[in-house]
DNA sequence: TGATATCATGAAAGTGCTTTCATGAAAGTT
DNA sequence: AACTTTCATGAAAGCACTTTCATGATATCA
């Protein structure tokens, strides 16, 4: 009658109800071959009866795991993060580890975070969103043993999921000189806070590329930065109020290209008549508005990801390893 | 030289380089007054020497808290959500707390983490957003002394972060009629889990009631479901091509109000000349397409309810607390 | 100067589990 | 019948801290 009030039986209760020794119980539990069937048996009539269930920090600290996976990401309620979450959270699901968010909106908070969480031992794995990561970090990283996957951002000495952003950039000019198109514009980011990385400058020399190839280039009026949101600022404005402007723009973000779309339809532009409009990530919203531009999947990214953190957890001397996502152009109606 | 070669010193190592016990070092840290300014000066360059930062789970585990909260959460990346989480994670930054996401995506699920989250106390304190949860396991979480938070779920025994679904549905209704529009639709949620909340009835029911008032009625042939997400069925192409279709629609979420929207133009009717929406949530893009909706300020539900279970958390024998988020129409261009 | 209060410190218990190692019983072998 | 394996089980150590309680050393008071 004791037990069954005891709002937290331990294993000692289960053990004492039992006539066993903590160690059967255990054994029971977590390696049931070892335990005859009678005694699995009578071991689980127990704790059902008096609702046993094991404490999980008692067993971190046992088994020397946490059963925890930590994912640091900047932004990661905008929409493109939010799908490579997704794919995290459903690589995890499967598993028995759950799933730590540390929204980083600071320089201080990212460096503190690489700092102090691999000390504080509290994670199994930890998974990096488009951030840098220096050497520094990259080492302590290492040296503490935490296994690490970083998305976006690749470094020689850590597994990475990288994003060929130069590709994509190619990708998107290409496809535009294909249409026809011989004035191009390009529509970066600004104000991106100095500890989130800047896949853009990629974007846009990849897209410089194909320009070259063809023959044209990219003149300095045609190249526009606005902030990294659905409000874009008059400087965009300017550029499509320009004498001759561009007939097609490549913008580095679908959040961004979508802004662009609005403020030239409010122009009176048409799209893709005159103007064309091709985007970056494919975000879920890309298709609904009919959005032309480069997919990098970021679902399959952070899926991809925890299978990598999840295959080096279970055998921690495989090679590092550099997955490249692969992009894909999908053509909608604005390009 | 042997200390400064581990890679985790632990309180022990500090001890013993300190020529003193690891009740002191403890104390040093955790209670500097308790302890002789010499030797606090001491404990902590000896700290500084060797690198050692006390492992978490063993504090929480001596300190029986964990500084964790989880969020649990159906559908988490949908838009409406990830504004919710949004406001959860910036209530969660100022504090040391980190969180736990725990995706829900089937009714085995939820139950199974009722019943063992508690249980396992790992966990300070829980949100559940959107789940319905039974007076079984109402008590369960009182009995188990888990803080508990519940949003848009209200339960008598727990706090809860409420929305009016009713009222909102009534403001959306008076709002069309105020317009002049007599023959109103309504755009339900099909398929919605059996683990999932079902709003859309209230808001339907506080819908009704406004044209009751009006003298309206609602007939059948004006309600349809469809799928809670951007791509609609069948369903509501039937509804926009009866032969004296409504003049109006109110859709349960801004999501389907954008395909309804879509589909809306697709077909060639004007909005919202030919065909009123007004939806409900505004979630981000609601304002990009100049969607007229009931906002029910989701961002603020999850800063809120993170500042009810602080709250409780510092004064666990607060009363249960039943707050009620404001709704607010927002109009724009679609009604 | 002897008795008492104050204070910094250390020893040890507690936290709830896993796992190694030892033990004794049953089964198999010759 | 004596001996070796095999197998289920229990005792106990280990995980890395916090905190209570006891102790001995000073400081305080009469």
């Amino acid at each position: 009658m004791k037990q069954t009030k005891d709002p937290f039986p331990t294993i000692y209760d289960v053990a004492q109800a039992s006539g066993l020794s903590i160690a059967t119980i255990s054994r029971a539990l977590n390696n049931p071959e070892k335990v005859s069937p009678a005694t699995r048996e009578r071991v689980m009539r127990v704790i059902d009866e008096i609702g046993f269930v094991p404490k999980a920090d008692a067993r971190a600290r046992a088994l020397q795991n946490t059963g925890r996976i930590g994912v640091v990401s900047p932004f990661f309620t905008a929409p493109s993060f939010v799908q490579r979450l997704r794919g995290i959270a459903d690589g995890l699901s499967s598993t028995h580890y759950e799933m730590v968010v540390y929204p980083v909106d600071s320089g201080e908070h990212i460096k503190h975070y690489i700092q102090t969480l691999p000390l504080t031992r509290s994670l199994d794995g930890l998974i990096i969103v488009s951030m840098a990561v220096s050497d520094d970090d990259a080492r302590r990283l290492r040296d503490y043993q935490i296994e690490t996957v970083l998305i976006e951002f690749p470094h020689p000495k850590l597994n990475t999921i990288e994003i060929d952003d130069f590709e994509g950039g190619l990708m998107a000019g290409q496809y535009l000189i294909d249409k026809g198109h011989r004035q191009v514009g390009f529509l970066g980011v600004a104000g991106l806070p100095e500890f989130a990385i800047h896949p853009e400058s990629r974007r846009l020399a990849g897209f410089r590329k194909s320009l070259a190839r063809a023959g044209l280039t990219l003149p300095e009026a045609y190249i526009c930065n606005a902030p990294y949101r659905l409000e874009l600022d008059e400087s965009v404005q300017k550029l499509l109020e320009l004498a001759e402007r561009p007939t097609a723009i490549f913008a580095a973000t679908d959040l961004q290209a979508m802004g662009l779309l609005k403020i030239a339809r409010e122009k009176g532009l048409c799209v893709p008549e005159d103007l064309a409009i091709i985007g970056f990530d494919d975000i879920d919203f890309a298709d609904y508005v009919g959005l032309t531009t480069i997919r990098q999947h970021m679902y399959q990214s952070g899926k991809l990801a925890v299978e990598l953190l999840l295959s080096r957890l279970k055998q921690p001397d495989l090679d590092v390893q550099h997955l490249k996502i692969q992009l894909e152009l999908v053509e909608r109606n604005t390009a």
